[in-house]
DNA sequence: ATACATATAGACCGATCAGTCTATTCCACC
DNA sequence: GGTGGAATAGACTGATCGGTCTATATGTAT
């Protein structure tokens, strides 16, 4: 069946709001882009914030669908998944789309972190979160918690790192060396909690 | 002498821009709140963006200023001195006005890679990056680029980790956690580059 | 005292914003 | 062929925005 009016509006929000900003941003933009009528959106949604919320949640389930599949198509075991995560961040920031992490970008945008759109956001990076979780446990490695918050931490200062350079430093190379770095850094960590019975020094 | 008025307002945006962003701070607040007429920000800057460029050229020099102190009123060398600066993090995400990295929030809410305030977010950031190189020569790592971006992305990483974090999940404990596991990696990567020959599979 | 640079308050402009409302059109279903 | 729910265009509101302008005040140096 074909995407409802609500599923067009909310891809066409993603997008716009991704690449543009949020604040920065007017409901019109994404309307006409969309190429619906504003009554439809406020149908559906009670503020732009609701549409908001509801495009990072359309972002969290896509993003975390390609990564996935990304990763299943190369790896096999819990540690090359791994490995495979930050294959998957060079490609992305490699890619003409890529403007950082959405969810960095709505939490610097909206500092409230009572807010709901703060809420949604931090359920992607649990989500994240726990699928770290799950593949270091499933490598048995040592204090996987740990371990888990340093690809985590890793995961996302490469895609920091990526979106804060500016058009003179920014170039391929950049983010290919910028994702390198976080991968060598990542199998270091995890060939460390394979072997080794203390943290370093 | 006491601070001109252009002090008091490149001060006072600084502070209102970091803790309620960009876009969705207007420029009468940072007004109202430093106690400064209209004209007197448009004699002194030409458009609220480059009172904002100002702002984070302000924020560059104060934040590495805090954080250069910080370390070298706790570390002698080189290798004591890195993990200072995941010491200072820490500190940082637990005081009350932590709002993220000013300058990962800058770039999330302008994305053109070629805007003036991407360039300042752009020139802080190569600035703690040729910091960092310089530790990592000074102890005499292998490989010093690749440690030093390792490192870099090691930071920005937890400070994003902290940043994105919601009111439920990101109390004190968390972002102790967060760093810790940041420094823990941080000495792990430079551990490694001190004695080992080649990085790890 | 006079002159000058600097800061002030506050009106004002055009533009844009989020959100509401009305009147019309479309289309699927009975 | 008619009925009803959903989408449409577009006017409208009140607020806020960045930026300009004018007229007044202040303070300092000669």
């Amino acid at each position: 069946m074909p995407p409802s009016r609500r599923d067009e509006l909310v891809e066409t929000a993603m997008r716009v709001f991704y690449r543009h900003g949020f604040n920065a941003t007017g409901i019109e933009k994404v309307l006409r882009e969309a190429g619906i009528s504003r009554m439809t959106l406020y149908n559906h949604f009670k503020s732009k914030d609701e549409l908001i919320a509801a495009a990072l949640r359309r972002r969290d389930e896509t993003f975390r669908n390609k990564m996935y599949k990304f990763i299943g198509a190369r790896a096999t075991g819990p540690a090359e998944r791994i490995l495979a995560v930050f294959d998957f961040g060079e490609q992305w920031f490699c890619s003409d789309e890529f403007c950082g992490c959405m969810f960095i970008n709505a939490s610097a945008e909206f500092p409230d972190r009572d807010c709901a759109i703060r809420r949604v956001a931090s359920e992607h990076n649990r989500a994240i979160a726990s699928y770290l979780l799950e593949q270091c446990r499933e490598a048995g490695l040592r204090d996987p918690e740990l371990v888990a918050r340093q690809l985590h931490i890793l995961f996302e200062g490469a895609c920091a790192r990526a979106n804060v350079m500016d058009a003179v430093e920014g170039g391929e190379e950049a983010f290919r060396a910028t994702s390198f770095a976080a991968r060598d850094a990542a199998a270091l960590v995890i060939n460390t909690a394979k072997t080794t019975p203390s943290t370093a020094a």
